[in-house]
This record gives C-alpha cells, sequence and structure tokens, in this order.
DNA sequence: ACATAATATTCATATATTAGAAAATTTTTT
DNA sequence: AAAAAATTTTCTAATATATGAATATTATGT
C-alpha cells in the first residue's frame, strides 16, 4: 500500500526541512535533508523557486518566501470548523492547563487537527496534521467507540495493534473491553499506552455531522489526580461545541 | 524552457486552490480548480491527505489542515532578512499610507519577498512571491541600476521588452536611459508601465551581501503629488535597513 | 594565482507517475 | 424503489520524472 506522488511529497519535505533547519539552506543541504540525489531536488527547487515559493538569501542560500505564509493563513481563517471550535478549545486548555487537542479518524489512524499546548513547561507536545494509531491514544479509542458496534468488530478483527509502549493493549479483546468501558463512562483514556508517561482524556463529539476527538493530555503524575475534574471539562466543552456549531 | 516539475506544482495548485475557494472541495471540485484529470487528482490528494495535510470535513469534502499554517509560520519567523527588515518597511507603509514591497531579482524578473498593503481603500494590491517583469517595475528597474554598467549592457542585449501596458519601455535603449536617470536621482520609478494607473518607486539596498529592492507604490494620481516625499521617506528606510542588518 | 575540493547543473536512461477508459460507488431524480 | 446521474476509484498504456554519471561551475586552501 504504497499511496504516495513522490514530487509532491517532496515539495512538502523541503518546507519541512526548512522548519526544522530554520535557517537558509544550500541545495546539497536541501537534498540531503529530503533524503533526494541532489540531481533530483535540482529539478524541484527551480519549480518552487519560479513559482516564487522560494528565494535566494545569498549566494546559492535559499529560503522560503512570505507566500506558503499567506497562503496557509487565508487558508486557516477559513476553516469551517477550526474557527468556530478553537475558542472553546482555548477555554479548555486554560482551564485545565493541559494541552488540548481536536482530532479526526483518518483511515486506521488519528489526524490531529488542531493542537493548543499546555500551560505547563512540562506538557505534551504535538502539532497539527501529526498521525497517531486508533489503538493506542485516547482520541483513537474515542473514534472507536463512536462507531457502531458491528462496525466497530469489522474493524477490531483486522486492525493491527503494535505495541508501542509497555502499556499499550495489544489483542483486539482487551481493546475491546477498554472501547465498552469508555462508552460506559463517557469518556476515554490511555494510559501510557502511546508514550510512556504521557496519560490523556478524550470524547467523541460530532460537529456538521462529521465525528471528531477532542481530549486533555498531559504527564500521567499530574493528569491522574485531576482525572474527574478534566472531565467534568471536557464534558462541558463537548456540550458547548455541539452547542456552537448547531448555530 | 520547462523547469516543473508537475506533482511540486499540483500540490501548490492544491493549496491555492482552498485560498481562492475558502471552502472545503471535493476530489472533482479539486481536478476542476487545478486543472488535473480526476484521476491524476486522486493519487495527489491521498497523499497529501495521508501526510496530514488535508482532512476530510464532511462526506467527501476536504479541506486544508492546521499543518501547513504551522510549517509556514515556523519558517516566517525564523527568515533571516524578513524578521528585521519588516518593521522598518511597516514604518514606512504608515508613513507614505501606501504599499510598500521588498523584492529581489530572480532570473528575468522580481519575485516579491513581502508586501505591506497600504491603508487606503483604493490601494496597490499583491502577494509575496508574485513576479514582476525586471523592465516594467520600478523594482525591476532598481535592480538593473544595481548590475555594474557591463552586465547591465549584457543583460539588456537579450532582455525582453514585452509591452505590458501603454506606457512600457519597449526599447533596451529607452529603458537604458530611464535606468541611467535613476541612477543619477537614486531612485527608480514606474509610471503606469506595468499597471495602468499605478505608479512606483523604488531604491534598492543591500542586505547581506545581498541586493534587494523597496518600493512604494499607488495610484499614480496619489503618487505624483507626493513624488518628493515618498522618496524621502524611502532614502530614510534605506538608511534605517542598512544600520539595522549592519548590527 | 594555482590547484584542489565542494557544489551545482546537464544528460541519457531506468523508473515511477499521469491520464484516459472503465468499474464501482454514492447521490439525486423520477 | 428503481433508474439515472454524478462522483470516486481502479487499471494500464503512454508519458514524464528521477537518478547516477559526467560536466561545469564556484569556493577553498596553498
Amino acid at each position: 500500500m504504497k499511496i504516495s506522488v513522490k514530487s509532491a511529497d517532496r515539495a512538502l519535505d523541503v518546507f519541512e526541512a526548512f522548519r526544522l533547519r530554520q535557517r537558509p539552506l544550500s541545495l546539497s543541504e536541501i537534498a540531503e535533508a529530503i533524503g533526494a540525489p541532489a540531481s533530483s531536488c535540482h529539478g524541484l527547487i527551480r519549480t518552487l523557486e519560479s513559482r516564487g515559493y522560494l528565494y535566494e538569501t545569498g549566494r546559492r542560500m535559499l529560503y522560503p518566501t512570505r507566500r506558503l505564509y499567506d497562503v496557509a493563513r487565508a487558508i486557516l481563517t477559513h476553516d469551517p470548523v477550526l474557527e468556530r471550535v478553537e475558542p472553546e478549545l482555548a477555554r479548555l486548555r486554560d482551564a485545565t492547563r493541559e494541552t488540548v487537542i481536536l482530532g479526526k479518524r483518518h483511515d486506521e489512524g488519528v489526524v490531529y487537527l488542531d493542537v493548543l499546548e499546555g500551560l505547563h513547561t512540562i506538557r505534551y507536545s504535538a502539532g497539527p496534521g501529526e498521525v497517531k494509531p486508533l489503538h493506542s491514544s485516547a482520541i483513537g479509542k474515542a473514534m472507536l467507540g463512536a462507531l457502531p458496534e458491528d462496525e466497530l468488530e469489522r474493524l477490531l478483527q483486522h486492525l493491527d495493534l503494535p505495541r508501542v509502549t509497555e502499556n499499550t493493549l495489544t489483542t483486539a479483546n482487551r481493546l475491546a473491553m477498554d472501547i465498552a468501558a469508555g462508552r460506559e463512562r463517557g469518556y476515554f483514556v490511555t494510559h501510557g499506552e502511546n508514550v510512556t508517561d504521557v496519560m490523556a482524556v478524550a470524547a467523541n463529539l460530532v460537529l456538521n455531522d462529521e465525528p471528531y476527538g477532542i481530549a486533555v493530555a498531559g504527564p500521567i503524575q499530574r493528569m491522574e489526580p485531576m482525572l474527574t475534574e478534566h472531565c467534568e471539562r471536557l464534558a462541558m466543552t463537548r456540550t458547548a461545541l455541539t452547542e456552537v456549531m448547531s448555530k
């Protein structure tokens, strides 16, 4: 299963390379960064350059222009979901002081659509666009829990359950029971199953007839004693969001 | 001369399509927007989706995630030139109330690196990444004026001088004289030569040993009476920038 | 200023992607 | 509820891109 258009992938790789290095790069540095031969990188970069996405900051040094930012910002401000949801998520983040995440199922994973990082120095940190496993992340479980029983069963039959940490639930049975328990109490938990020391609670909700998940995530030792409070807050946010989006 | 990697180009086209439409699009709508067959668009979109750059907002409706924005913002805030230059440009914009542009030569054109739009309702409007002709834009002339005499001559010999508007200078001779005049007085002007009714004044400057151009642009009728003032401001900005960047 | 090293560019060909046609799916209409 | 329309997905021949080797250019060290 190899769905990927190489050049498209690489174009994104180029920009991600600049995000990481945070400085102008030469052709060979870019080639190295995206793991492509210099000759291949050459054509790609000329394409980006001639479209005004890259410019030369110095002798053979390249850096992205503001263009990508402008495009991205215009797109962001018209996101049909985020613009209305984000203020509520910010409230949840401020109340819990932990990282708050909006996610959505995509195939056999969860895509983070928005991440509002917590207010502590030690916090769960992630970025939008990151993909997490269905079976070991809190939002993943929430998405599974939102499925009709038959669909869930069918999915669990063929879903890979790779061990991610010591705590990962790696059998369909244990996962099924965990999800059942989650449905019962209305929220889903990962207890160091995806990242050691990270605990997260998630709930599912429906926005524009589409299923989403929201989560509060942080270090276990800080999350555990606050579990009840955080879950209450999570429930409040869900209510508020359902309210907001129905208008 | 066809330097372009199609898929890379199209990946950018996809994001630009979303900027334009400002709403979720279906596969066929995207295909239509970027001018590609649906089948080709399919693979491309799956690539973007599986990398977390697109998500489904509803039944077969796609929209970019926040990821592109995050990448672009991180890149922007580390631009070696912009972060120091932009405050000065903002000052120039506020003083002239007209659109202020930072540009740089690339091949036989000028790339806009930053555009701070003027404060009037009627104003010169453009975006970063846009490419303008060397011979008919103010910054283009400024870049030409910064070249050593022999290089300029060589370039003028084979440079195309297409007519863009009624006022465009289309002979190497007239252009050469115009540039000579610009060098003399220290600033370069386009008088409706690239966009009818738009006048711009530009100066060149050196940042990190690289040539750049800055311009003030607006409607002729508003620019013309203010020419001297704007040029003075432009000169002040250049001095300030040279100052800022040398630190 | 010369030689050496590093980097960028071009080129021919092996390889991967594109695009059209057809099938499968979903949505709309009757 | 059935048929028609629209849309998405799959498939493969035709085509465009990626690659390594060779070349050209620029930078570095002596």
